[in-house]
DNA sequence: TTCTTAATTGTTATGTTATAACATATCAAT
DNA sequence: ATTGATATGTTATAACATAACAATTAAGAA
């Protein structure tokens, strides 16, 4: 979690995810096209969810794709392999900090800087709360809404 | 969770809801409107999330109210004061199973009956969560997806 | 290579969810 | 009765999402 809102090499971050996701795509034979290279950069730039339209906007100024669908399709791409999340509370779409790893994720929206963060111990959890009542989990969303470690310290200064 | 997911006399547990939660707006000097009390009987009447133009349909066929706002605000006055949940995957409203008690549910939502079920032991386990990021949780949202114990019963039989 | 099939992209239209902004009415306390 | 706060009524539109179908492109088989 750290890593995402406090400062960091963001260049170095961006590159090794993009790789590593092409390296998963190659593996799995799935098909990195334009329109979704560049939906994942956009996602990528910065730990901000962005709505499907905003996508649609940068996707149009770059001549790649100017209607609903064609964003949506690439952001179904996306979050169908792993290598973005849809943030259910935003009704918006962030790049997976983890992409290639199965995972649930716990997403960490911060309601200061609006940066989300990923953590990855979510699973277990959710089979241990289901568990109790004997409900079989399919899939599972927890995303907490709160203020991050350094907008904490921030706002500690006023 | 079981209470809701399986058969049970379903009269009371409307009843003793509503009850409880015309004690609570009376102690706290809340207003059970005409609309927001209607709106929390048609919530009640199942135990399905329904959208707010579902619930608007309603409102509308009892002459109360037939415009989107009139909806979205009963529903935020009963969310606000924890009669009712947003859920969130599903963009729609669910009665609250403990009303009055201060709680950050878990939402059980079953993909077959569609049924949804609350549990209340999600707070401590965010703030654990959260602790070890140095997180500060605002509000936690907690929705599984997946088989209520019934239907898995019922499916098991096929 | 050419054919075939499947996946992807392009396009139109519309469906669904939600709220801003402002007007009016009602309630509750003085 | 007046006032201030709360709730309701109304118009319009913003924001999010997908169905349906056509055209194109990629990838493997003949």
């Amino acid at each position: 979690m750290q890593n995402v809102f406090a400062p960091h090499d963001h260049a170095s971050c961006t590159q090794s995810a993009l790789t590593a996701i092409e390296h998963t795509c190659a593996e799995r034979g799935l098909r990195l096209t334009p329109i979704r290279r560049r939906t994942l950069e956009i996602l990528l730039a910065g730990h901000h969810a962005l709505g499907a339209y905003d996508v649609l906007q940068q996707l149009s100024d770059d001549g790649l794709a100017d209607k609903p669908p064609m964003a949506y399709r690439a952001l179904k791409f996306l979050v169908e392999h792993g290598f973005a999340h849809r943030v259910e509370r935003l009704n918006a779409y962030v790049a997976c900090a983890h992409p290639g790893a199965e995972h649930t994720p716990a997403l960490w929206i911060c309601s200061d800087c609006h940066k989300v963060a990923e953590t990855a111990q979510a699973a277990e959890l959710g089979q241990r709360l289901g568990q109790d009542g004997g409900f079989a989990i399919n899939t599972l969303t927890i995303e907490a809404e709160g203020s991050c470690p350094q907008c904490q310290n921030e706002n500690s200064n006023d």
